[in-house]
DNA sequence: AATAGTTTTGCAAATGTTTTCATAAATGGG
DNA sequence: CCCATTTATGAAAACATTTGCAAAACTATT
């Protein structure tokens, strides 16, 4: 019966085991090709009955690799961080790498400490949601060698190279839509802009173009809704309610827009026939639902995909520049909206 | 000007600067008490100076914890996951600890393999997700010290302590109240149960409990369906379209079970009044849809929370013995299911 | 069988910390 | 102002590895 748990095995033990020196079991798993068939054997044996399992810190501290990828979200309760940081973490998974994973609920604050952690921890690399974050924060990254990639909004002018899309033209796509199908009562739904740099591009664009068309949006038709579908649908209830209505709502997000959805039915109206409802995101759902959503695609999996790439090479290749990318959002039209018939 | 990117500061580097030894920077950090007060400013504008980061892996080595959780999911894909990594991840973060997370896709092998990676990160402790998993895996966790739980599902037999709820008794009581509201022609949609004993679990107690109450399901009606809104929109469709149908459609979750509710209204029916329909899981947005989905909550959030506050502990305080704990499943009866009239 | 060349192995130093033990500095009581 | 405490600091060993260098063990060639 080999010992259970006394004492984790180490190279030295192994080595005894096997009869060899703790040189030649390091070498045994760094570089296989210089040891002996005979010899690799009897390691790969002592290997297994010891239960001996590498220490990464103790490789870490020669300034090898730690294998991990440090990732910082704002939060997973929204499906779509979730998806990207799925698809992030397969991609690098591929390369060998791990994520170490936190979230700071918007907080940017809690963003600077969380970096801070991460790198005592030697990430190899490090994920940052969105383009704004602390001045802290960047000059922490400043001072680092390892990578850094900003993942899910794109700007050619970040800081850092980005990955992901455009929110400004996600919005304007909405926006041109909208008013091609001949809609100039429009409400907009968003959620708090305040440290979401991704909702913040989405709003002031769509007002911005909004305002470029002449169309005013008057106070009351200017909603702040926390993310939820219960929230977003009792405000377009109240909104609903009042005597004059929009004949279109822009919601920042597709959670939004679902909720507008259930409270448009809920009001007794018809959508898309009494009212069109918009979001941003193309969630999953959005296209089954009734009516199926018409939004803007944020591509999650590709832009966690590419960024998982990008990052992989960065670190495996650390001479080669990393540059950013852009996941192009696109206008997918279903039938929450409709044209205006001219009266 | 500090010099930026050239070498990593070490605590020798910051030692110098404050022109002390590295004993005392070491113990500025582990002790603050036991250095003088003056002595502590000159570390400290030394650190800063420096743009020193402590080097976890260097504490690592000496079986002082590395700080880090291990967790590993099915995926990240299904929202409730998210949830429950989320809040799991919010707990431990209070303790100090940072997640290292991946996810395996349902592949008990690749669990294995992940598992051993993150033992080589010295990880202070292990969380799975279910009860279901290679015999490898829990051998490899009877070798380690650090504790490790498992999360999701809930049994006081499992094999390491579980905090969770119990599948079973959650498909025993969307049955229980489905039979006590007159339905006999019941259909089930599930998951592919493979890998997945969350929803083996809710199957096989389901069949049971109907089998146990004299009532057949056809094999026609005994659905296969994979994750996913539109796949079980359109099984929905086809097994409507069949010239008897069921009064009920007993789903393995929300998921599913939102698209049997947009499947069936899509086959021109209503919801309850033709045809009712349960989900398990109560994800978000399950109370907002139209109608309002009858299911069973899984309470993901106090999972994570339960769990993370146990792990912690456990490791923090390595004596006392982790206990799983049950977190109770609840019936929520909504509009999606309705009684049969007496005919 | 001796030589040269090649392959395989071991020794020891190095990595960035923490911690024990010892010493030096400060403090307080007489 | 001296001695006994107490408090603050430093020196060195320890932690689990990797790696450059040198020695040893083979092979192949004569």
């Amino acid at each position: 019966m080999t010992d259970s748990k006394i004492k984790r095995a180490d190279i030295f033990t192994v080595a005894k085991a096997a009869g060899v020196s703790p040189s030649t079991v390091s070498r045994y798993f760094n570089h296989p090709d210089l040891v002996k068939l005979v010899t690799r054997r009897r390691i790969e044996t002592a290997v297994r009955k010891q239960g001996y399992i590498r220490n990464r810190a103790a490789q870490t501290i020669h300034g090898i690799r730690s294998g991990t990828i440090g990732v910082i979200v704002p939060t997973l309760d929204h499906a779509i961080f979730a998806e990207v940081v799925q698809s992030f973490s397969d991609t690098v998974a591929e390369h060998g790498f791990t994520i170490l994973l936190a979230s700071h609920g918007y907080d940017q604050q809690r963003e600077y400490s969380i970096l801070r952690k991460m790198l005592e921890h030697r990430v190899d690399g490090i994920v940052l949601t969105g383009l704004d974050h602390d001045e802290a924060v960047y000059q922490l990254l400043d001072r680092q060698t390892n990578p850094a990639i900003l993942m899910w909004n794109y700007a050619d002018n970040s800081r850092y190279p980005s990955i992901g899309s455009d929110n400004e033209l996600a919005g304007s796509m909405i926006v041109e839509h909208l008013l091609s199908q001949g809609h100039r009562e429009i409400a907009c739904m968003f959620p708090p802009i305040r440290g979401n740099d991704r909702a913040e591009a989405r709003f002031k664009s769509v007002m911005r173009n909004l305002t470029d068309a002449g169309v005013y949006v008057p106070d009351p038709w200017q909603l702040t809704t926390v993310y939820s579908i219960s929230a977003s649908k009792s405000d377009t209830l109240e909104l609903l309610s009042a005597d004059t209505r929009p004949t279109a709502i822009i919601c920042g997000n597709d959670i939004l827009a679902t909720g507008a959805l259930y409270g448009a039915t809920a009001a007794g109206l018809h959508v898309p026939d009494d009212i069109s409802i918009t979001g941003i995101g193309d969630f999953k759902g959005s296209e089954e639902i009734e009516p199926a959503l018409t939004t803007v695609r944020i591509p999650a999996k590709q832009i966690g995909n590419r960024a998982g790439t990008a990052l992989s090479s960065a670190i495996i290749n650390s001479d080669t520049a990393t540059n950013g990318f852009h996941c192009k959002a696109e206008l997918i039209v279903r039938r929450s909206c409709k044209a205006l018939s001219q009266a």
